[in-house]
DNA sequence: CGGCTGACGTAAC
DNA sequence: TGTTACGCCAGCC
């Protein structure tokens, strides 16, 4: 059941594709559903590649205190931000306010 | 081929 | 309570 699926990555995105909207996650969170709790900065990375696809809402993942780390990697610095504000979320200091209330977490 | 870096997180001191 | 070190995986020099 549930053999090894492709990659690391695919599973990241697998995972980031499932977010709803209006709602975000963290890269400690996904790592840890996927079984490797340790493996956060691997996921983080994994965003990065993921990125190039549109099917992959990277600006809905965050850190684990809801900030918004990865900015930089989205073309401009703002792009997160206003992508995260245009789902009703409240940013300031590219911290996302209220994280707890808009925190999802995998179906584990 | 080897070593460093990086969208993180936790543990240890 | 704040800082430091380590682990993880993949990509790049």
């Amino acid at each position: 059941m549930m053999e090894k699926q492709n990659d690391f990555f695919e599973r990241v995105y697998d995972v980031v594709r499932q977010i709803p909207f209006g709602k975000v996650t963290t890269y400690g969170r996904i790592a840890q559903y996927l079984g490797a709790p340790k493996s956060a900065r691997t996921v983080g990375y994994a965003m990065n590649a993921a990125h190039t696809k549109a099917d992959v809402p990277a600006h809905r993942v965050v850190n684990r205190i809801g900030l918004l780390t990865g900015k930089h990697h989205f073309g401009g610095i703002n792009t997160m931000q206003q992508l995260l504000e245009a789902e009703g979320h409240l940013i300031i200091k590219d911290q996302i306010q209220n994280f707890n209330a808009v925190f999802w977490s995998p179906n584990a």
